[in-house]
RNA sequence: UGACCCCUGGUCGAAUUGGCAAGACGUCGGAUUCUGAUUCCGAAAGUUCUAGGUUCGAGUCCUAGGGGGUCAACCA
């Protein structure tokens, strides 16, 4: 792997390597064992086990079996054999959120103990009910007050297989008012009574997805724990279970990125479902299918999905991506991957009459272009009848159209040059067949020795030698990029799937089944599954780029360039009456500017605070600027008393850059320290020398130096005068931020624009 | 409508953590080519969602607004 560019999550594990919190890394793949493997989860899984195998850890695969209701087996087989496909090892570490429904049922007892767990008796349909709305508070459930020790008992009996199915559950006891919903005393245990395919009938009750998969998680000893946005919400619970409970610290941590969509085509299981069940696709291994059993089996090397998810990236932004780069690592994995041979997918037959009928000419072919670094040759039989690709032929040629026509001439890869001399018709005007000469002199590249040229080349096979076969071209299987709605089918593309009958040349017949070809001006192909050395049955795997097509095709590529024209409202900002006449005394009164004036009249606590600043501190504008900009990113949503900091060291801040000890970059590095550990601002600037340079000499001598150093971007200056920040932030660095801002621009300007 | 997450060329995404707006795909040219492919070269494409503010300097910090997403399953 060459240089790859960095993500969020990289960052967050080099972090915590550097700092030392986890000795090594471990992280999980946790599929539910309901449903096959999508390119979706090859991301979570690149990202899963790349990122153990990138940092020298290792990846726990797990499924997380806790519904036995919907579980399988088969899907588990299926599952691990797609990861392994895809290139990745668990090392051994296969595990099953099952392997602790002890342990678990022992952490929820536990929790009970602690009086943080209920048994609930409530209906299903009454617990909805209770959580409330995003917007209201949820109610108690009147179950919530039971003693410890009754809720021991019921949670036993609830295992015991006392109670019917649905007939209560064991819920957190968290917050009913939470603004996160799932923080409103969510589900934890629930009473199945259906055998589960791991530990068939002992288990009655069954925990959930919160509570198992964070103690899974520290059960295993995972440092990351990735999933996917959704998940976000979830965050809290999770911390909020494994903070409550004697777990090994430290705890696993819980990181979301953006789950990868795909256009023209839909990810969801259920609609992956619907559409095998509706029978709109052959299986849930269809090649037209975004499962990686379909990508399998139209052809895609796990190469060039690794490669593709490599490009995609890793975001917190939900975004779709376009399936142009797919085919693009499809096509680039393949194309040193797939030797060159010729088929005829849209037969066209041609009689060439100037050769003789018995006559067979076996030519060599390569196998591989120039520039693939690879050798190898077949043999390839010119007779009197081919077959052309019908597109190669027009008997009324558009503009620019380098193939065969009547009386035009061109050349048969590794063939000879031929020239169309008549077609023969059937009864409604279509042509069945080409009559054509060939040109001795042209055989195997050969050019003529008159000069001829000839614009373009095109494939054949010979119809005597040829062997037929059948080619599933796969398209893209829906028409527009984003299906949607219940009605998503109507969306399906419905030429997703075509099958022609055509003939391959005969060198293929000595292959191995898995071979991978690039019929050469057509596509990547490969044989089906359904194959057999009688039927042969081939499937396109990706196409060849075609810009002739391109050129010809009367469909706009690019949505024409469209500006999201979103509507803003640029109203002045209203404040109600009490607010305004705080902002207008504060204007009044201590001479601050209406914006920051704004934001204090709207926030009491920094209001007060401010105020405590300007008796402390006696430029009250600098104060108000201070206070507003940043002193509130270091609130995190406590109040600010909780700081670490008080008035004073604040203050005290503030008088250093009055007196021009500290220049504003230094003054934030000295607040940003104030804030993790405390302290004064006059010693922590002081313990780091922390100084604002006022030696203008000095300064004049180490500005010189940084464009002595830079002398081609000093030159380019006047042309791009944004190189003034680059200049002013090498001055920058190589003073440790101690320059003072405003000289050193004055300065730069003045040598730099003269 | 509440909380949280997100917003950088058509698409996906970097930006040394406040200092020259990377790269890839796609598009359009050109060269090479026995594949209208590949390869190579080049170009266009950005008011970094908007407005205001802080700063010598803002994609990055502050305030407000806009847009998108997630959450109210005895699913995961």
């Amino acid at each position: 792997m060459e240089h790859e560019s960095s993500h969020f999550i990289r960052e967050i594990i080099r972090a915590d390597i550097a700092a030392g919190k986890h000795k090594q890394v471990t992280t999980r793949f946790p599929p539910e064992p309901n449903g096959y493997l999508h390119i979706g989860h090859a991301k979570a899984i690149c990202v899963d086990f790349g990122m153990a195998t990138e940092f020298n850890g290792q990846c726990h695969l797990r499924f997380d079996d806790t519904n036995p209701a919907k579980e399988d087996i088969e899907y588990e087989n299926a599952i691990a054999h797609d990861i392994q496909w895809l290139g990745f090892d668990w090392q051994g570490n296969l595990f099953h959120a099952s392997d602790y429904f002890e342990r678990l049922y022992l952490y929820a007892e536990a929790l009970i103990a602690k009086g943080l767990a209920f048994v609930c008796d409530l209906t299903d349909a009454e617990i909805r009910v209770g959580r409330g709305t995003v917007t209201e508070a949820g109610n108690h459930s009147p179950y919530r007050d039971r003693t410890v020790d009754e809720n021991l008992n019921l949670f036993r009996k609830m295992r015991d297989g006392a109670f019917d199915e649905g007939h209560c559950v064991l819920r957190a006891k968290i917050d009913m008012s939470s603004v996160n919903m799932k923080m409103r005393d969510p589900l934890l245990y629930r009473i199945r009574k259906v055998v589960h395919h791991r530990t068939g009938d002992t288990w009655q009750i069954y925990p959930f997805y919160d509570f198992a998969h964070c103690l899974s998680d520290s059960i295993e000893g995972i440092t990351h724990s990735f999933c996917s946005l959704e998940f976000d919400n979830n965050r809290e619970l999770y911390n909020w279970i494994l903070d409550n409970l004697d777990v090994p610290k430290p705890q696993p941590r819980q990181y979301e990125f953006a789950r990868l969509k795909l256009g023209y085509t839909v990810m969801s299981k259920r609609r992956l479902l619907q559409l095998v069940e509706s029978g709109r696709v052959s299986g849930w291994d269809d090649p037209r299918m975004p499962t990686l059993a379909g990508l399998r089996r139209r052809g895609v090397r796990p190469e060039a999905i690794r490669a593709f998810i490599e490009r995609v990236g890793v975001s917190k932004a939900d975004s779709l991506v376009d399936i142009a780069l797919l085919e693009h690592a499809i096509r680039t994995d393949l194309n040193h991957e797939a030797k060159r041979v010729m088929a005829v997918v849209h037969p066209l037959r041609v009689i060439v009459e100037s050769w003789h009928e018995e006559k067979v000419d076996t030519i060599d072919a390569d196998y591989w272009p120039h520039d693939v670094p690879k050798e190898g040759t077949r043999k390839v039989s010119f007779t009197r009848e081919l077959y052309i690709e019908r597109d190669d032929f027009s008997l009324d040629p558009p503009k620019k159209f380098r193939r065969l026509a009547i009386g035009r001439e061109v050349r048969l890869r590794y063939g000879y040059w031929i020239k169309c001399v008549d077609v023969d018709k059937d009864e409604s005007g279509n042509v069945v067949a080409i009559r054509c000469t060939h040109d001795p002199s042209t055989r195997a590249g050969h050019d003529p020795v008159d000069g001829r040229t000839v614009k373009g080349t095109i494939h054949w096979v010979s119809a005597k030698t040829a062997v037929p076969a059948r080619f599933a071209v796969y398209d893209r299987l829906f028409s527009i990029e984003r299906p949607d709605g219940s009605d998503f089918v109507q969306q399906l593309n419905p030429d997703s799937l075509t099958l022609h009958h055509g003939f391959v040349e005969a060198s293929v017949a000595d292959d191995d089944a898995d071979t991978r070809y690039q019929f050469e001006r057509q596509g990547y192909y490969w044989r089906d599954s359904e194959s057999t050395p009688e039927a042969l049955k081939f499937n396109r795997i990706v196409p060849l780029k075609d810009s002739w097509a391109r050129s010809q095709s009367t469909a706009p590529v690019l949505p024409a360039r469209t500006k999201k024209e979103v509507p803003q409202q640029n109203s002045a900002r209203v404040l109600d009456p009490v607010h305004q006449a705080a902002t207008d005394k504060l204007v009044a009164d201590l001479g601050i500017s209406l914006g920051d004036a704004v934001v204090l009249a709207e926030d009491i606590e920094l209001q007060n605070y401010f105020h405590a600043v300007c008796v402390r501190h006696n430029d009250n504008t600098r104060s108000a600027r201070w206070v507003v900009n940043e002193l509130g990113r270091f609130r995190d949503g406590q109040p600010l008393s909780n700081l670490p900091f008080d008035v004073v060291d604040f203050a005290g801040l503030l008088d250093l850059l009055g007196d021009d000890t500290l220049n504003p970059r230094l003054a934030k590095q000295v607040l940003e320290i104030m804030a993790k550990d405390g302290g004064g601002a006059f010693e922590i600037a002081e313990a780091n020398g922390w100084k604002q340079i006022k030696d203008t000499g000095a300064l004049q001598g180490i500005i010189q130096g940084v464009i002595d150093a830079n002398t081609e971007k000093a030159a380019g200056v006047k042309e791009n005068p944004r190189l003034i920040g680059f200049f002013a932030g090498q001055v920058m660095k190589a003073t440790g931020g101690k320059a003072p801002g405003k000289v050193v621009k004055e300065i730069l300007s003045a040598k730099l624009l003269g």
